[in-house]
Order: C-alpha cells, then sequence, then structure tokens
DNA sequence: GATGAATGAGCATTCATTCAT
DNA sequence: CATGAATGAATGCTCATTCAT
C-alpha cells in the first residue's frame, strides 16, 4: 500500500464507529475490506467472492446485509461521504461566517480530511460514477444539497452585496474546489507529493482572489 | 443524447480523419461505435459483441485491429488525447509567449475542445483509470510530458524572474487548469449550462490571479 | 384476476375452515398465500419467502407447520382434493343409484365444484405433478381409490348385468371425465367462456351415450 | 425407463430427422438429452449443467444455438408438436371428409403418434404450460390454429346443415379429443395398460355419439 | 487475411433449510 | 415454541478470447 499505517487506521476506524455492536461486525468486515479491494480492483472487477474471503463472511450474510453489490458499493460511499460532510459541517461552524474565512474552512476541510481517510478520499472519487448512475443517486443529491446549500446561499448574499466578484453562479463551485480537488486526485494517485494540509493556505488564498 | 447533431459529428470527423482509406474503415467504424457504447454503459460493461453488432464488424477483425478491448478503448483514448494536444499546441503557439498569455491559451483551448468534442472530452475522463492501470500507463505519462513540458518550463522561468509568486511546482497544474476542468467535468454531466468556452475569461483571469 | 370475488372468497372459506382456532390462523394464512402465489408463479418458482412476506407469517412457522416446501405444496393439494372428494360423493349419495344418474352426478359434480372453486381446482391441475412425483405419492393414489372405488364397482356391477356397453376397464374413467376435465381445463386457462355448470346436462349426455 | 427401446428410438429419429449435417450434431445431442432429462425431472429441475453434461457439449454452445434453458424447451416443444400436427394432417387428408370420418382420423392419428413417440406426447404435455407462459406463447396459438381451424370449419358446417348436433363451439373439441388425451395422459403415466392404438374404434365410436 | 462458432471459467444472485437465541 | 439471521451449494447466464475453416 502507498499509505502509511496510521492512515489505514483511520478508514478502519470510521466503520468501526459506524456499525458497533456484534450484529454490526459482519457489516464492518465487509465494508473495511471492500474498501481496500474497490480501491485496488476497481468496484466492477472486484467480485462478491472477493469480498466474501477477504471480509471471511458468507455469501449470504453481504447479500442479507447490503442487497448485492452496488448496495456494498453505495454504503461504503454513503458512509464516506457522511463523515466528509461532518468535517465540512464542523469547519464551517468554527468560521467567523464572513465568505472569505468559511471559503477557506471549506477548502481546510477538504485538504484535511483527505489526508486523514485517503483511501476513503481515493474511494468516494472512484465510487462517484457507479452511486450517480445507479439506484442511490437521489440520496447523493439530497445529500449535496443538504451540505453545500447553506454556503451557496451564503455565498449569494455577499455577491449581492458587493463584497464578491459577480461571477456565474454554476462558476463558482469550480473556482472554490476545483484546484483542491484537482491537487487531491494528483495526491492520491501518487503524482503529487506534498501533504495537502501544506496546501491549505495557498488553495484557499488562490480561491478567494479568484472571487474578489 | 444530451448534444446536439453538430457536436457529434466533431467526434465522428475526428475519427474518420484518423484512418483514411479502406483500411481504415473497419477501424473507424469499431472506434466511432465503441466511442458511443463506452460513454453509453462505461466500459467494462460494454462487450466485444456490443462493438461488433453496433460497428457491423467480425469478431476476428476487432481482435485483428485492436488485439483486444483495451487495444479499443486504449486507441480510442489516444486518439482523442493527441487530438486535445494538438488544440493545446496550436493554441500555446499563437500566444505572445508571456506566462498570462500561455495561461490564457491553455485554458481556451481546453474549454474550446470540450465543447466541440464533448463525446471524445467525457470518454477522456471515463477511460483515464482504465488507461492508468493498463498496459499503456507509460504511453500516456510520456504524452502528458510532451504536452506540458514546455509550459512547465516557461513559467518555471517567468516564476525564477519573479513575475510569478512562488507557489510550490505541484500546485501550479491545479491552480491553472482545475477550475477549468471541474467546470468540464459539470457541465459533460449536464450539472452545468453555460457553455465552455463563454466561461474562458473568468476562468482564464482567475487562473492567473490565484498564481500572481 | 379473472375471477370473481365471490369465487375468491369460496377458496377463503375452504380454507379457514379447514384450520379453525388461534392455532390454524398461522397455517391458514400460509395456505391462503401459497395458493394464490402457487397459481401465479408456480410452485418451483414461488419461494418460502413469498409466502414468509404475503401471509405475514416467519419463516421457521411455515418450517413448524409444514415441514418445508412440498408440505406447503402437498397440504394444499389435499384440502382441495378432500373437499371436492366430498363433493362428488354428496352428489352420488344423492343420485339414485342407477349408473346413468351416478354418472351424470359425478359430472356435475365435478363442474359445480371447478366453478365454486376455480383457484383450488387450477391448484390441482398445477399441482397433481407435483404430488405424484413427490413424498405423498402413495396418499393421493389411496384417495383416488377411495373416492372412486365405489362407483367403479357400481359401473362394474352394471357392465355384468349388460345396462352398459362393453368397455374395457381402463376406457371407462376417460370417457366419463376427460370431455369434463378437458373444458375445465380450458375454462380454468381462459380459452372457454361458459360457465362448466352450463355444460353438465351436453356432457353428462354425451358420457352416458359413449357408455350404452 | 418405462417405455421400450424401439420407441425411444422413435423420438430420436424424430430429432435426427429434424437438424441434419454436422451443425445440426450438438443441436441434435442437446435436444434428445434434453428430452429425457426434462421427463425425468422436469423442466424447471433441469440445469443446464444436466443437458452439458449428457449431451457432451459445452454451456456457450447450448446458449449459442438455443439462447437460453427456455429456449432449450421451446425448441423440443415445437419439434414434438409440428411432427404431431404433421401426423394429424396426413391422417385427416386420408379420410373421406365427411365429419365421423374426420373425427374418427384426428382420433386415430392422435393415439398413433402417442404410441409412436410416447416420451415427446409426454413432453409435449409437461412443457405445454410453461410454453403458454413463455416467450413462445404466440407462436403456440398461431400453430393451434392452423391445426384445427380447418377441421373446426367443416364441423361448423356440418353442424349447420343438421348432421350434427347442436352443440356449443367451446364444447366441440372437449368431447372430440378429451376422452383420447384423458386416455394418453393414464397411458404414459403408467396408470393405463392397453395401447393407445387398441382404444381407437371405441373412442372414436364414444366421441361421433356423444355429437349427434 | 477474415470469419464467427465454440469454449468454459467466472459471475451475481437465489433460496431451501438450519439453529442459536 | 417462535424467530429470522446466517449459510453456501447451486443456478442461469455472460463474454473475452481462440482457432479451424
Amino acid at each position: 500500500m502507498k499509505f502509511g499505517r496510521n492512515k489505514v487506521s483511520a478508514s478502519q476506524t470510521l466503520i468501526e464507529f459506524a456499525h458497533p455492536g456484534l450484529r454490526g461486525a459482519a457489516k464492518r468486515a465487509v465494508l473495511l475490506q471492500a474498501l481496500q479491494c474497490f480501491n485496488d480492483k476497481g468496484i466492477e472487477a472486484s467480485t462478491i467472492d472477493d469480498l466474501r474471503r477477504r471480509s471471511g463472511q458468507s455469501v449470504g450474510a453481504i447479500y442479507h446485509h447490503f442487497g448485492n453489490k452496488e448496495g456494498v458499493a453505495a454504503a461504503l460511499f454513503f458512509l464516506g461521504f457522511d463523515d466528509q460532510s461532518q468535517a465540512i459541517a464542523a469547519a464551517l461552524a468554527q468560521a467567523d461566517g464572513t465568505p472569505r474565512q468559511m471559503i477557506a474552512a471549506l477548502i481546510g476541510a477538504w485538504l484535511d480530511w483527505t489526508e486523514r481517510l485517503p483511501e476513503m478520499a481515493l474511494y468516494l472519487i472512484l465510487a462517484r460514477e457507479t452511486v450517480d448512475k445507479g439506484a442511490h443517486a437521489q440520496q447523493l443529491t439530497e445529500r449535496l444539497c443538504a451540505r453545500y446549500g447553506p454556503l451557496d446561499e451564503l455565498l449569494a448574499q455577499a455577491m449581492r452585496r458587493g463584497e464578491m466578484r459577480p461571477v456565474p453562479d454554476d462558476l463558482i463551485p469550480p473556482l472554490i474546489l476545483g484546484p483542491a480537488e484537482s491537487y487531491c486526485r494528483g495526491w492520491l494517485s501518487g503524482r503529487r507529493q506534498m501533504r495537502p494540509s501544506q496546501c491549505a493556505q495557498v488553495l484557499a488564498e488562490a480561491a478567494w482572489r479568484s472571487l474578489v
């Protein structure tokens, strides 16, 4: 594996918190192995038998808990997605409410979370397409609105008050998160070396300048 | 289809120019249908038999020309990738050589090319992972270096001359192309409405501000 | 459903009478849903889980009461079969004992019962093969002998007395019930329109003529 | 097996005539074993692997030639059905055209064909439901009309001319073929002993009397 | 060269049945 | 007694690839 041991533990910890109790042991084992397996081989290329063998569960148990392979992929996706949403929400809550601080908080949270849970971050990129075309697409749409809605509102007001450059709505998210996402993709695939958190200031500053 | 007819024709035209002559007719038919099929169903979910049926070629002919399914995917990828590289090179050649103009030219070429060949642009995103993990990974690395090497050099010099802010090397590509790529992904998936070329000025201006 | 509500109620009533008391509620629920489910999808294609879901019982309860899936099918079969036997016995008991009347009574009872309990009639045809090859085959043979034995005896005597044409034993049942059964199959599958009871006279007359 | 060697050969011969040439060898092997296997275990209980093992063909070959399991069942069904239709048509063609002779010819052909190809006859009964509910239901309807349409017409005319008793249309087929079919079912399942052809006269006479 | 019939390992999924609680 | 989570063998079917013609 490309990532150090402590980072594997972070994804593991997330999964273990998510399904406590005896009941959850089976789900945890499956999700943990699915994360590794999906990232290694891709979702389509991973077989139910891979998950069964690696997790020590039975085929039936996997289907009992997750319905089908897409169900495993979606459960893992939303586990990561929701944790990422919480990290973002926590960061936004601690910011002072000015657009500049909010944007910096979002970018910082994004980079920190990616650095803390790199397997999950990689998987969210990998699984996005699968979820987008699958049975849980609507759920994703709803949760994206819930995550970004308040910030969108805040920035729209700031723009109306003239605190920001008037830029088409469609361009705001790419301008804010585009560079950070792009960097994280590169870092996760091993093409970039600096730890994401080290890039926070430059990326936050760049985002703010592009909007003001 | 989401895209107008003239846009379909552009990808078609690219493919038809790529393999002229009688010999090339079979390859063209396969590549053209592969583009549609891969974009519709995904690469893994598309079967050789899908390509055979849609292209009117025989199974043997496909294997003769492309070796295997990955070969079809790679041939199509590099056809698009190389055309994109040419568009970028042409734009850079027409710029005045100052960093600001070169960056604007790159972003403009990227947006224009995406708008002109949306199916190809979509496919390049889709197939990137497949190619990255496949037998042609090295080829991709080389061609990426060839595409961006000269520009990288030029920007490094400008930075040394103090014309640009000193930013870690790893951050330059994300800062320049991150927002444009992010916008194009959104547009190609139907989430963004403005035509990419309409965003050129804002995106070029933003990229330049983040670096100066 | 093809059949009117009152007819559904008749099968339902039969099942509800069969297992009175608190204990029987579970069995009744399972049998009632099994009848619908087996007729809809076939016995093999119906799953224990279908019965569980539709009946509101637990998997364990179904196994407790019926042993296994074949047990459900057999219990339902004999419930219908025995009711049909009683209807026939009652009709024969009311006839005057002459061969002609006995034959007419048998045919009339068959047609009336089919019309009154079409789902059960359909199921008896459907399940016949399953029961014939299953663990309860012998039980079926015994009950068929019990049902037709007395009539066979009576007709054999009448034949010896010269009241009927001397016809090989093997041909008597097909000559008597063949047309009625054939008509009922057609009616149950929607290919024939007249209500079975309206055919009683013609079919009874035909059967008698073929034997005299 | 219940039936003598010469009878197995008759079904075998029918199948072998149906698919001559090298190409047909695979289809013949599959159909021949499918007949045995479906009759032995039922269609649903027979697996593709059963057919593969017994026929010596590959899974792929079976799917190549028949599409899926239902395709095997349907091909075998229509092979038998069409041969039965031809036997009936030949017998009707040789009759003198009077209703009485035509009815006798139909019944005689039915009994003879059943006796000559008992496995096929058994299979036609077994597979009827599968075909009726499957993808080839319409084909069956069409072929039934083609088989019986001319005779229906002839009998309708005879009835209008007063040569036959006025009996509801729906009752004519059951009255004519009901007893013969019923007898054949019994014989094929081992419950009746006389060879079907020996019953021809009695059954033909009975059918005629019931209509005149 | 070109073809497409044949291969068979491999897959996702089902489901009757068991048994610990 | 009642429950329903867990089991895992078994199934129908797919599909990339080969190779005889």
